[in-house]
DNA sequence: TAGGCCATGTAACCGGTTACATGATTAG
DNA sequence: CTAATCATGTAACCGGTTACATGGCCTA
């Protein structure tokens, strides 16, 4: 099945994804500037979080190479009794280069859950597990959706798009969790409670 | 605690994550034996695509590895007029691992939709381009309650998880489409139709 | 005869994460 | 005195994807 030569190297990894780190400070910088540390935060703890889970490893990059680009441009700001900040702004460019990004058709949604993956195989855990998942669960959810409701308390701004989007992910899990209440105790007695004989 | 020996010695990335590709493979087949190209489609297309988007050049390996771990064992199928077959099931080792896998605290649901990033950018995009997503994006969340719907309806075995998960994500998704088509006029509203006028 | 489905597999590549380095300020 | 928050950044690493290789059968 091998003894192929190594023959001509014609390989050219052209991803060109819509969605990756880059595209996201674009578009986050879209809106208003910021820095790197801001960026962090808006992707995954506010309502920039539908889009990519960006860590610092690669947002500082990033934002530098979108700079050497071009894209952005960086003002320093110094104030004592703080660490310096970096704040980025979208240039021309940036904007350009967002647009053709956006230009794409997106690709289908992504759906992904630990949790269910935990439920799915729920027969197999022990009751105690899966009740303090669910409980994490449910937390989280609703924590999600306060998040949601303070970013549209305070949108202050003119921005159509992201009240949408905000007002659709809110709509969205609010259903979810009214879903997962009413049902959670189907998933819970799928499991014998035999904790009595599970003694480790 | 003490920081004296701290920060040399956690070098070991030991990420161990409740989802990978080797941990979907022990899951699917936990429920029932499996080729890798069926794997594959199960995680892609079917009820099983709540928990990571696996490749080929993902799956043969994970499952290749997990054989020579024990957790699973191959049979191949001849038939003739078609290719073979490696038709994978788990061991008592690999139940093992699965549930020791599944005792991890899951992590927060992800939910990335390029789709989401469009629209909360739709003020510098042309009609058209809203129209023809929403439209493709309408057709691919009809695809997957469809399909939730099949896999409910052909459902011969006897786990309640899988049926509880499948019930969730139906209902879920059914709520976001129907949101979806009350308010998609919102978002075109948000473009102004300046380019074809006459078309409608 | 073109393309889609079945079916397995490898290797190059890459877009990220994790750990680490650094350090000031504020809240408990 | 500790932990959290603010703030920037690098390098090792890795869990995947994409492209490639192979080939037979079936349908339009």
């Amino acid at each position: 099945m091998h003894s192929l030569a190594i023959s001509r190297r014609k390989r050219q990894y052209r991803t060109r994804q819509l969605m990756n780190v880059r595209t996201l400070c674009l578009a986050i910088l879209h809106f208003s500037e910021a820095t790197g540390y801001e960026i962090k935060k808006m992707s995954t703890e506010e309502h920039f979080s539908f889009f990519v889970d960006a860590s610092f490893g690669s947002i500082y990059p990033a934002l530098s190479r979108l700079q050497d680009d071009g894209c952005v441009t960086v003002r320093e700001e110094f104030e004592s009794g703080k660490p310096s900040r970096k704040v980025y702004s979208i240039t021309d460019k940036g904007r350009q280069e967002l647009h053709e990004s956006l230009r794409v058709l997106p690709r289908r949604d992504s759906f992904k859950s630990e949790f269910l993956l935990m439920a799915m195989c729920a027969e197999i855990l022990d009751r105690e597990m899966i009740v303090r998942a669910i409980d994490r669960h449910l937390k989280d959810m609703e924590a999600e959706i306060e998040m949601l409701n303070q970013v549209l308390e305070h949108c202050d701004d003119t921005s159509g798009g992201k009240i949408w989007v905000a007002k659709f992910g809110r709509q969205v899990k609010q259903q979810a969790l009214d879903y997962f209440i009413k049902h959670r105790h189907e998933l819970e007695a799928l499991v014998p409670d035999n904790q009595a004989q599970a003694a480790e």
